[in-house]
This record gives C-alpha cells, structure tokens and sequence, in this order.
RNA sequence: GUCCCCAUCGUCUAGCCCGGCCUAGGACACCACCCUUUCACGGUGAGAACGGGGGUUCGAAUCCCCCUGGGGACGCCA
C-alpha cells in the first residue's frame, strides 16, 4: 500500500504551489487506494508561527479533500536525534565545532578529520556544534535515483557539501527530520516541487546511512510567475494565497481543476473533469517536466483558464447550492440578503458570473432599498431621446400597474406597449430596464422584474421619470 | 562560481520515449460572425507555436551534439 505525505512547514501562509503538491499527493494516494500523510514540518522555532499553521488548515480544509494521518515533526524530535546519532556512530557524520562558518571550505571541513575520542570529549564538555554528514569523495562516486518524474538522475560526490544534520541547537535540520520520518512512517512515494531535486541526492546518502531503501521520488515541475521567477509568498504576495482565490468566490474543486492542469494532462484533451474523473485519470506519466507559468497580474490576480474554469463551475451548479454559497458573500459586500430571495435571484444570474464574488456587482439591485445613482442619459434608448424614454417609462408605469407579475403576462403587456407606441422591443425594453436595475447591463428583464416585484419597478420607474422631467 | 533541470501558439498543453498518419491537435484569452430586449450563456469561424546551428536518416517537433535562453539548488530555512 502506497504511503506518501504533504509536509509543509508553518513559515506562511498556504500558496499555490503547495496546494497543488498537496493535491498530486491526495491524487497518487486515492489513484492508488494508498494512505495520505499531512506532517507539518515544523522543526524551526524560530520561524514558525501559529497563524500561518492556522492559515495552512484553512487552505486545505477549503479544498475539501482530507488526509488519512497526521504528525508533527516538533512531537518526533527524539526520533530525529536517534537517527543522527545512528549516522554519526557509523562514522558517516562528523561534529563540526568550527561555528563560523562561511568562509570555510564546505567541501572539507577543518573538523572533519578530528577523532571520535576528541569529538565526544568536547561535545561532553559542552562545546557547541553543528553534526555534518561525512560525504565520501574519497574517491568521489556518484549517487543515483531514478525519478519518476524526470527519470535517471546522478550526481557526483565531489560536489555534495557536507550538510549540516543537526544544529547547534541540538535541533535537526530539515534534511534528517524529512528522511527519519519519511523512514519511520514508510513513505513509499516523495512526490514534492523540484526545487528539491538537487536536494534529493543528500537525503539518498542518509537514507543509506540509516540503512534503509529510499522511497520512491516524483518531482514536480515548478509554478512561476509571469515575471519568470518561481511562486514566491514573499515576492508575488497574496495573490499566491489559496485563500485570495477562496476569498474571491472560486468553488474548491473549480481550483483544485484548475490546479491540476498546472504539469499535468490527461493526455485526451479533457480538462474540465471531476474529482473522480482526476483521481481516476492521475499517474506519474502524466506529469510534465518544464515549468508551467501561471497567468496574473497586479490588475487581475486569477489566471483566466482558472476564471473560466470557475464559471463552468458555477454554471454546472445547482440553484441551492449557489444560493447557499452566494449569501455569505453578498452580506460581506453590504448587501441585505436572505437564502430565499437569493434562491430566486440565483438563476438569473448564474450565467453572469465567474467568481462568487461577483454577485455584488451583478445582483447588487435586487437587494438594495434605493438605487444607486446613475446617468440619466442611460435611460434613453437607442436611437431615441428624452421625450421617446418619457413617453417609454409613463406607458410602462402604467402597464407595469395592471399586469399580473408572471413572466409570460408581463412580456405580452411589455411587447404590446412597445408596438402600440411603434417602438422596437430594444427601445422599449431598454429604458425600464436601466430605471429599475441602474444600468444598462442586467439579468433579462421580465425575469427581473418579477422577482422585484411590483411594488419596487413602480416606485424606480417613478423616480426614473422624475430624472427626466 | 559549482552542480542539477527544462525548452511546441501570449498562457496551459497533446504529439516526443517506440522517427513518416503533423499542411503540429485541444483549451483559455483575443478578434469576427450567428443567436438575442441589454449583458451573459450557447454556436460557428479566424489569427497564433516546434529557440538557433550542426549531424543521423529516404524522411526529424520527435534521435545525437553544440549554442542560446529560462528555471532551480548550493544555509545551523524548509
């Protein structure tokens, strides 16, 4: 049975890049009836904080996609120590005493050579130091992987540095905490970004060094931005964020599909597909090997395939449950709405939007006491002027008085109004619909002004003519 | 600087491993037209790519080499 595991550290907030090694993982792990392990990779004090683990459940909560364990390296640390330590008795580690540092020779270290006897004496006495690995360039060999991504991979020992295993802290660096655990938990498949690929040579020289086979490695192209650079929180900002594109109103999956097209195909030219459809489809073949840029700006922080995806979404999702969904957001707009209203204002809308979120600017109408103010100069139809949309507004304020307010009665009373005047539908429409919605642009209008109800076109249509006198 | 990886339309990609079916397919975006009471949805169509140079071969987007370009890693961060 397959394990593999998401391990993000707290140092931020969840960004894409990491949603989507997440996803691969939760992929691969249900493709392959396997187990999905979440370990927050927290072995630096310094650094982590509790927002930004808050932050990373959050985002991956939103995904709605789950996880079968969960471990904390910061619970592990003696595992972590036990490892080294193992490392260090085969004389595959050495203690480094010589904390400066950076102008030493990384390939050989001073202390490097010292004997284990006058290691332990001063580690015993207390003296501080960082433990190394004891890369064998003597002579140099190469290590070797196969990925399952980017295939045979080897390089020389000569230039792997001797990596720090544990810190003067007494604390493991990333390097041995990921290989103890991903030993301890039998992970049988490392699938993780490729900014890790180099990295991957050290982790197969401890993974040798503690005797144990070295899972399986499928790295993942990277996720750029469009100034080229690898998807950085510190450098691109928020619109990296899962949480940005929640914010906006994407539905999880509609990103989780979007996310997925990132290195990845199918291969048959799907690309709107379901969960199912992805687990089903999902393999290691499957994944690319050159970047995959992802499209967004300061103006327009969402990729407009992702934009897209998410309105195929919306528009493939029942009325409830976009109703229920759009609620939330509409009140955080300022808009006063309850679920049954939104049920009815929904249909007309779906279609219209892309993100939830814009629910605000494209149903704001429905939901407010007054209009907000707009041109004048809108309510004048095509090819018409002042007196043509007076005369339009008055007739279909008296119209708008009489008829039943069902769709069928008020298009038949609209279209005999507009012939009776020897008007074209456009420009008869047109100016009610601008009086009672505030613009031009609006759901179709007898619908509209169903939902609105009577009460409310008499009174906009009122004061639409009293714009006009 | 050293090492590693990558290279098809603006973007995501299919094709490459197993040369010919490729006058290079799909999608998004853009443009045009149709539908239409506006907007949107939907439909139809157009433009748009194998980074360059050498090989190998009857034949190369596909195989090899070089160049160029891009990215990544080299921390007591992960």
């Amino acid at each position: 049975m397959p394990r593999v595991r998401f391990a993000p550290s707290p140092t931020g907030y969840l960004h894409i890049g990491s949603a989507r090694t997440f996803i691969f993982n939760w992929l691969y792990a249900r493709h392959n009836d396997g187990t999905l392990i979440l370990r927050i990779d927290d072995t630096d004090v310094e650094r982590n904080t509790q927002q930004s683990l808050d932050s990373i459940f959050e985002g991956l909560k939103w995904l709605d996609l789950g996880w079968d364990e969960f471990y904390r390296q910061s619970e592990r640390l003696d595992l972590h120590r036990a490892m080294a330590r193992t490392v260090l008795d085969r004389g595959l580690a050495y203690r480094d005493f010589s904390l400066a540092g950076s102008d030493e020779d990384t390939m050989d270290r001073a202390d490097r050579g010292l004997s284990r006897d006058e290691s332990d004496r001063r580690a015993e006495a207390g003296e501080p130091f960082v433990l190394r690995f004891r890369v064998d360039r003597d002579p140099p060999r190469d290590v070797k992987f196969r990925d399952a991504v980017y295939g045979e991979q080897s390089k020389s020992t000569a230039d792997i540095e001797d990596f720090a295993l544990l810190r003067s802290n007494g604390l493991p660096t990333y390097h041995m905490a990921s290989c103890a655990d991903d030993v301890d938990l039998r992970i049988t498949q490392v699938i993780r970004g490729q900014d890790h690929l180099t990295n991957t040579f050290k982790h197969v020289l401890i993974f040798e060094a503690l005797g144990a086979a070295p899972p399986e490695f499928a790295h993942l192209p990277l996720l750029i931005a469009p100034d080229g650079a690898k998807l950085s929180k510190r450098k691109h900002g928020p619109v990296v964020s899962v949480t940005t594109y929640r914010d906006a109103g994407f539905l999880p999956h509609a990103f989780v599909n979007f996310v997925c097209l990132l290195g990845w195909s199918p291969k048959d030219d799907r690309e709107q597909m379901t969960r199912q459809e992805l687990v089903e489809a999902f393999t290691f073949d499957g994944i690319n090997r050159s970047n995959a840029t992802i499209n967004f700006t300061e103006q327009d922080p969402f990729d407009p395939k992702a934009v897209w995806l998410n309105g195929e979404a919306i528009r493939q999702s029942g009325i409830e449950e976009l109703a229920r969904q759009l609620v939330p957001l509409a009140r955080a707009a300022g808009l006063d709405v309850d679920y049954e209203r939104m049920l009815r204002v929904a249909p007309l809308i779906r279609e219209r939007m892309k993100l939830l979120r814009d629910v605000a600017t494209v149903a704001d109408f429905f939901f407010v006491e007054k209009l907000l103010s707009y041109d004048p100069a809108e309510l004048i139809p095509q090819k018409g002027d002042r007196p043509m949309a007076l005369a339009v507004l008055t007739r279909a304020r008296d119209v708008l008085g009489a008829a039943e307010f069902t769709h069928d009665s008020l298009d038949a009373a609209l279209r005999a109004a507009a012939q009776e005047l020897k008007l074209k539908t456009g420009q008869m429409f047109q100016p009610v619909r601008v009086a009672v919605c505030g613009r031009k642009n609006a759901p179709p209008l007898f619908e509209t002004l169903e939902v609105l109800g009577r009460e409310t076109c008499l009174e906009r249509i009122g004061e639409a003519i009293e714009m006009l006198a």
